[in-house]
DNA sequence: TCCCAGGCTCTCT
DNA sequence: AGAGAGCATGGG
């Protein structure tokens, strides 16, 4: 249940949301935490969110902004716990479910979710952040002590030159691709989500420097395809691990994409403790 | 110095 | 269709 008090927005807690794993679980770039607090920015909007014993406070945040920004944002319509039984259907996949109860897969803005991902391609979670924070604040519109994540067409008129200022390597060349595309209009992103899976995908696929992996992370996280299923080298390692080549994701349709995060979060977090 | 990081493109079979 | 090199950059 969700109330309003003091400016800020209440939700009550429950077992299918927790702030630290669907932050902490590599699926948007652009909240950090600090003292417990985490602050972020999505749509053009801040947000300093924290998690108490009973309640999750979202601060200084609206009624009306609350249903018409964050309640979608973090998905809180749908049933995580009906789901999860569906997951968990072998050992291991319910071992990461349990695990990783509690993550929301955030429904971010299209554009940024597939710019994001574009950086993310052989990359670490800690470069792309910082990559990310370049491109916002030396394109994206300053709103008072924080920048917007820029909108395509200022990125390609700002032309792939400038974008050296980003030092992402290659991946200028594709960040300015998928710029261009989408601000003439040639890439409809709002289009996307009314196509199938299969012909989402390969239509985010003429973009340059979008494949198979990229263009799942950017259907799962900003277009709410939940049966996407990005295999990167984490994936690639838990099915090696686990299941073997005979392994297929539909076991888990429709929501495929949301085991794939919890087996993603899972084997960092397996390995994590190995490593103490 | 080499290896790795939420991979993709290009080339060669 | 499938395998492999090359690719920018930075951290361990």
């Amino acid at each position: 249940m969700v109330y309003f008090s003091n400016n800020n927005a209440y939700i009550e807690k429950d077992d299918f949301f927790s702030i630290d794993k669907t932050f902490d679980c590599g699926q948007c770039f652009r909240f950090e935490r600090s003292g417990g607090i985490y602050n972020g920015i999505a749509f053009g909007k801040r947000l300093e969110i924290l998690e108490e014993d009973d309640r999750i406070i979202l601060k200084n945040v609206s009624e009306e902004e609350f249903n018409t920004l964050w309640k979608d944002y973090f998905d809180l319509d749908r049933d995580y716990k009906a789901i999860n039984e569906i997951i968990c259907r072998d050992k291991v996949a319910s071992q990461a479910a349990e695990i990783s109860k509690g993550i929301r897969i955030l429904r971010q803005d299209k554009w940024e979710a597939l710019c994001s991902f574009i950086i993310s391609q052989n990359n670490n979670i800690p470069r792309i952040k910082k990559i990310i924070n370049t491109l916002c604040e030396n394109f994206g519109e300053k709103k008072g002590d924080f920048y917007a994540f820029p909108a395509a067409e200022v990125l390609a008129k700002a032309g792939v030159e400038k974008l050296s200022v980003l030092k992402c390597g290659y991946r200028a060349e594709y960040i300015y691709d998928a710029a261009l595309k989408v601000s003439t209009g040639e890439i409809d992103l709002a289009g996307v989500s009314e196509m199938e899976y299969n012909d989402a995908k390969k239509y985010l696929m003429a973009i340059k420097g979008v494949g198979p992996k990229v263009a799942d992370c950017a259907l799962l996280f900003g277009f709410s395809f939940l049966s996407a299923f990005p295999k990167d080298v984490w994936i690639k390692r838990v099915i090696d691990k686990y299941y073997g080549k005979t392994f297929d994701e539909s076991i888990f349709s429709p929501y495929g994409g949301i085991a794939q995060q919890y087996l993603f979060y899972y084997e960092r977090y397996v390995r994590g403790k190995d490593k103490k």
